[in-house]
DNA sequence: TTGAAAGCGCTAACAT
DNA sequence: ATGTTAGCGCTTTCAA
């Protein structure tokens, strides 16, 4: 490997003035000189150590993300967001790892990207509490949270960006009632975290206004082993085949998230119910998969871009500028997007004749 | 930051012996000695600074990751199964970047990772050639390549590690041929790759077994932007939309890969055609969501985790044993799973009853 | 305008 | 059994 050695020498001066032009101190030699480094690091294929470089200086160009999986759709999208803005903006590469929403493992991520010298993080964790990374920011580590509003009566140190959680249930309610349905259901999994909460808010909120308070209700779907990708969805197709044995059951469902809303359909679907002539369903976040399902699945976009983009220039500047630590950004631009996977609620007459539809083959097949 | 020396200082040692309990060199001194050390290490909650520890060794816990796009949920599968993997039986983190395919983006990601001192690294590309790695390789870093082979003729450092694509495509031609479909189709993008020629190849040797060379034609929907995530189900729609035109259509489409298949399938009904009773199809990989659509898709499941094992087995390997260059493994144990979306192809008779069913409502409109 | 030298935190000879 | 010390590649005063 080539070193600022090599280059000082090749070049016929001293290391020092190498690093000059390294970091840009190019006023401070003849015209001559830079010319003659700069061939020299060109005929070199010269590339500074980042490890030396930040040894010294205590920095170094990487940006630690914390997902619960990257095989999750929804996190690999945020992921991409964050990772071409970092890269873009600033330089930065990302030093990605997946949690499992487990703490300990948390944990270890954290020690390993100090031990590592990376002093910015993004955590999209959920995790009930945040003791286990306050101690990083102690250390000096810039933090911002996803999906996570600070804890009230609190000051932390990590800047917090999420969507609106209740408003993107509310919407997604709102919609159901609009088409008539009245019997609502709030499909989620177990555990309950802050954006999880506040969607069911939104859920209730949104029922409330209609007078509808006493037919939502809230599904939980039971607990993730591994959270993060296909594991949601097999809850959400669980929560449907127990739906599918009601006598009497919800028309119009908001999942928690879209992974859950595809699970669910294809539970519906399993147990013979259609969506959405029986059973309207309607997501959150807006992943490209939601286009894809059939029926295409009706749901709020969340702004990820957007705010990727504020997760970064946060986790960036707030080092710095030493920002206000309340930081907390919420972002209200959804957007419900429809396509098929509502309609209106089946009526009493249509439902009898589906169930007489059903039954008659049943009954000639002996 | 706490340091070595803050360590020795409180334990009343050297830093050589902390560095020596730190290195596992503890028969070198005094059970005594060692516990007053990692008591001093517990106090201090010290963590040795990868940065200093591989500025001296040369050696950086980091596997570099280059994928297309981490929102592709394909990808995302594939580097949780990396990433896990390295972790838990290496201690290594994984620095990841998405190029879209770009050469200049995947060259200045292995600048940066070189700079980085990141030495390994496992590469999903499939961009046609590999030079602009092959001098990374000569800097020393170990690099595996993920679907696609060796140059024929050039002896490379790169490993090779894929699926046995031709096969997994044989596979799905073959399922198509035993329910019967004789009028074959393979949709693909634009660009060819080695994994996509394989499995071109096996398309047209299952065909050509069957007699069927004649009916079997490559569909291909045209270029990808920004490859990865979303994109290429727009290519599979988009293919879906110019095959429903045509007079003569196939019955029977094997996808590029499962998300092709997914647009494909959202295409397909969005011009009123019907999965499977009207076309089947058979995607490739084997991807969770594969399970949720509607019909759930019939696809060849790849060996991911098996393949994910074996990449970060052989780059880490590789630099030490300096294996040999030609190292090539194909992996073979691929699997049919059979779903929905495959069914026999119309018959003359069912197509024509359909077609009157469909144009009755056409004629009485106006 | 340029160079010498100290030192970032650690490892590993080499001493003692 | 433990300590001393010379770097790893770079940045940055401080001198010349």
């Amino acid at each position: 490997m080539t070193t600022i050695q090599d280059v000082a020498r090749h070049a016929a001066v001293s290391v020092s003035t190498v690093s000059n032009v390294l970091n840009g101190r190019t006023d401070r030699m003849r015209a001559e000189t830079l010319a003659r480094v700069e061939a020299a690091i060109r005929a070199l294929q010269f590339r500074p150590s980042k490890l030396a470089q930040q040894l010294k200086t205590g920095q170094t160009p990487l940006l630690g993300l914390l997902v619960p999986s990257m095989a999750n759709p929804m996190y690999g999208y945020i992921g991409r967001e964050i990772e071409s803005f970092a890269q873009e903006r600033f330089g930065f590469r990302l030093l990605i790892g997946s949690t499992y929403r487990d703490r300990e493992k948390e944990s270890a991520f954290f020690e390993d990207l100090l031990a590592h010298g990376v002093r910015r993080v993004i955590v999209i964790s959920s995790l009930a509490d945040e003791r286990h990374f306050e101690s990083a920011v102690e250390h000096g580590m810039a933090v911002v949270s996803y999906d996570r509003g600070a804890t009230p009566g609190k000051r932390s140190k990590v800047g917090h960006v999420m969507p609106d959680n209740f408003l993107a249930a509310r919407l997604a309610t709102e919609h159901l009632i609009g088409r008539g349905h009245r019997r609502l259901a709030f499909a989620t999994v177990a555990g309950m975290t802050m954006s999880r909460s506040a969607k069911i808010d939104g859920f209730h909120a949104a029922a409330e206004a209609a007078g509808l308070r006493a037919q939502a209700q809230v599904l939980d779907g039971g607990p993730l082993d591994e959270y993060g990708d296909s594991v949601i969805a097999e809850v959400g197709r669980a929560t449907a085949l127990q739906i599918a044995q009601r006598a009497v059951r919800p028309t119009g469902i908001v999942a928690l998230n879209d992974l859950m809303a595809l699970g669910l359909m294809a539970g519906l679907r399993e147990a013979g119910l259609r969506v959405p002539q029986d059973v309207s369903v309607v997501g959150i976040d807006g992943l490209f998969l939601a286009a894809l399902s059939n029926p295409a699945l009706t749901t709020v976009q969340l702004p990820v871009r957007e705010m990727a983009h504020a997760m970064v220039e946060r986790v960036m500047r707030s080092a710095d500028e030493a920002g206000d630590p309340e930081y907390e950004q919420v972002f209200a631009a959804l957007r419900l997007v429809e396509r098929e996977s509502v309609a209106p609620p089946p009526t009493a007459a249509s439902a009898r004749a589906r169930r007489a539809g059903k039954e008659k083959p049943e009954k000639t097949v002996p």
